[in-house]
Order: C-alpha cells, then sequence, then structure tokens
DNA sequence: AATAGGTTCAACCGCGCTTCG
DNA sequence: CCGAAGCGCGGTTGAACCTAT
C-alpha cells in the first residue's frame, strides 16, 4: 500500500476499498469543479488514487442518481432483451436503465441471470438432445452463454429455452431492501458534503 | 457455536479507441 | 501524419457476507 515514491512527484497510489474520507473528498471536489479530465482531478482533489479509480467510483457509486439493488422485473427483462440483442454491451444496456450502472448490471447478469439460463439451459438440453440432436448447430447461442465467450451479435440468436421460464420473483435473490446496512448512506454523504 | 462452501459486488486490470499536441 | 496520453469498456479477482451443516 505504501510505495515508496523515487521521485518527488510519483506519489503512491492508493488500491481498494475507497474511504469514507476519499468519498467525501471526491464528491465535494466534483460537485464544485464537475466531473470529467479524471487524471488531473485525481490529483487537483488531492486524491492518491488514479483518474480510473476515481471515475468508477464515482459513476458506480458516488453520483447522485445511481441506483443500487432492487433490480425490479421490468428492469431484468429489460436487461435481459438488451442482452440478448446486444450481448456484453453493458455500458449500451446501461444506458437504458436509468441510474443502474454497466458494472452493476454485469455483476447482475453474471451471478443471477446466468446463473439461472445455465441451469434451464441444462434441463433444456437434457430434453432436447434425445431427440434434436443434429439441430445444434444453429443454436449455437446456448453454447456462448454456458461459456460467457466474447458474446458479441451471435447472441442475437439467443431466445431462453423453452425450459427457461422467465419467473421473475424466483429470480429476485436475497436482495436485502436498502444496501445501506452497514455504511453510511448516499444521502448522509451528500449532507456530508453539502455541509462543506 | 464453529466452519466450510457458496454468492455477491466493489474494485482492479488490460486492451482498444479517441483526442491532442 | 504520428506518437503519447487519457478515457471507456468488458473481463476478472478477491474480500465480505450469507447460508447450510
Amino acid at each position: 500500500m505504501d510505495k515508496k515514491p523515487c521521485k518527488s512527484q510519483e506519489v503512491e497510489v492508493r488500491k481498494g476499498p475507497w474511504t469514507m474520507e476519499e468519498d467525501l473528498i471526491l464528491m465535494n471536489y466534483i460537485a464544485n469543479h464537475g466531473e470529467g479530465v479524471w487524471n488531473s482531478l485525481a490529483r487537483s482533489a488531492g486524491l492518491k488514487r488514479t483518474g480510473k479509480s476515481c471515475r468508477l467510483r464515482w459513476l458506480n457509486y458516488l453520483r447522485p442518481d445511481v441506483r443500487r439493488g432492487n433490480i425490479t422485473a421490468e428492469e431484468q427483462l429489460l436487461i435481459m432483451e438488451l442482452h440478448a440483442k446486444w450481448g456484453n454491451r453493458w455500458s449500451k444496456i446501461a444506458k437504458h436503465l436509468p441510474g443502474r450502472t454497466d458494472n452493476e448490471i454485469k455483476n447482475y447478469w453474471r451471478t443471477r441471470i446466468q446463473k439461472h439460463i445455465k441451469q434451464a439451459d441444462q434441463n433444456f438440453t437434457a430434453q432436447t438432445t434425445v431427440d434434436h440432436h443434429h439441430h445444434s448447430n444453429d443454436q449455437a447461442s446456448t453454447s456462448q452463454l454456458s461459456s460467457c465467450g466474447p458474446a458479441d451479435h451471435a447472441v442475437e440468436s439467443y431466445s431462453p429455452p423453452s425450459s427457461f421460464n422467465p419467473n421473475i420473483e424466483a429470480f429476485q435473490g436475497p436482495y436485502p431492501t436498502e444496501s445501506n446496512d452497514n455504511f453510511w448512506s448516499m444521502e448522509d454523504l451528500w449532507s456530508m458534503q453539502l455541509l462543506n
């Protein structure tokens, strides 16, 4: 963590979880100067972080309009629909889900939807391999999904297997009602930074 | 009550694209 | 036009948390 700088300017770069103090500094700086030019922003704000890290933290967590947790049934359907259309273009998908970030959608897809698709797909193939052996070529999307390879447009052909019932409620997973259980909430942070 | 295994998510990394001098 | 720097995106990782035994 505390790398010894050999030159005066190339000071140590912090990594890992952000502290509350860093969050406040970043929020305060952006409130005053706006976002963008992340490298110089990081320097000017006095954060020992890379511009990349600041950008990520801001976009995925600190932005006032960011919504976290509780992905709704409508959002989930939209994600599935758009993913079928565009593949792993998470940022593109995120643009159609106000307040959601590409990172969150990506995580949601990988940890929840993809898992269920895999399971459903296994059932599906178990059912169909018997009688539809020779159709496997034009339905290559299933292997795409399970291998999580470069999805790209190949996924365009993806349609949920018949056994894949988008029973949204079953998907919902054990999200807490709000994810502010252990940490300061965004409102807290914003009110703190407004006090500045 | 302890712990092993599974799940989730914040954050980092590498690569490719764009912009600027 | 070319090279360097910055930015954005998608993939991956690892720590924290949760659940089952």
